[in-house]
DNA sequence: ATAAACGTAACCATTTTTGTTACAAATCAA
DNA sequence: TTGATTTGTAACAAAAATGGTTACGTTTAT
């Protein structure tokens, strides 16, 4: 019985346990990969890239990647082709691509969350403290970026290559 | 003897979930939670500020508000009394806290997520994208940071009173 | 005509996150 | 010392977010 007992919280402990190993990695992970696809989107320059070929190489499912390229798409960053040897294909340099335009297409760009209820209206906090979230977060993504507009698919593609 | 290694185990691994669940996360509403906290506290300044009083500005659970106290605390950002008259302190005057401390208490500050699954090995791509993603990561949490060791909890509670 | 590829809807499983109840430990005051 | 108050913490509920999966219609090259 004791015995029982344990086993079931030892299951219960694994559980958080695995958990944890994986927290690190599971936030949204649509920026990593669209970065990822448009690094082998320029490295195949004008040949068309399926859907399937980038889900082998970022090891995911292949709508998944539909999805990300309709974004892509959508801002302006690659055109696709449907049909045998259809695929997607950069449509401007990488050196003319900066990260903050994928990560503009991918991603909606907050750097943190916001109160989920309405604070009380009773207190002087409260009552103010959305707008001055409001302009701490604006200035939070506007550095974001600043910093990500520094970086362009060239260099990724550098980076790549120099290790 | 196979039970008391279950045991073991066990404990481990709650151990790592208690401290690693309540410091991570990134579309989670802790930061603007905490900011408003803080600034009650400083708003308080000598009195003891108990969770269920934080709790009804916030507008949330006492509970929700204990785990985010443990972190401030933990950051030395401010202490708490057991008891009676208990509470959450200020330890330090506002202009001498920064946006960017209160985020590091409660917030991991990843600015976007990786992979996953592990890519593809045999793409050029796959194999060194990880190591690409961790610069650029390092790069916008660093710009992130900056922006808000640019603010301190004494703006926050000038931009509450000026409007 | 056929096969290959995208576009898209529907759904599942898992993870993440806040909220909630409950209770032990600490502490103050009468 | 006793009782009330408050933190600390475990356990779990509920909902949201996310990636993954299947399926199927549409487009298009050969």
């Amino acid at each position: 019985m004791g015995t029982l007992e344990a086993a079931t919280i030892f299951v219960i402990g694994l559980g958080i346990c695995n958990r944890i190993c994986y927290i690190n990695f599971m936030q949204s992970c649509r920026f990593a990969f669209a970065v990822h696809v448009m690094a082998v989107l320029a490295l195949e320059k004008a040949h068309c890239c399926s859907s399937s070929r980038l889900a082998q190489t970022v090891n995911t499912n292949p709508v998944v990647i539909r999805r990300l390229l309709i974004e892509l798409q959508e801002a302006g960053l690659i055109s696709t082709l449907r049909g045998p040897r259809g695929g997607a294909l950069l449509k401007r340099k990488p050196g003319k691509v900066t990260l903050r335009e994928i990560h503009e297409a991918v991603d909606q760009g907050n750097t943190f969350g916001t109160h989920p209820n309405e604070p009380s209206q009773g207190c002087p906090v409260g009552k103010k403290i959305a707008r001055v979230m409001e302009r701490i977060q604006d200035r939070t993504n506007r550095a974001l970026e600043r910093e990500l507009a520094r970086m362009t698919l060239a260099d990724v593609l550098r980076e790549l290559q120099s290790e």
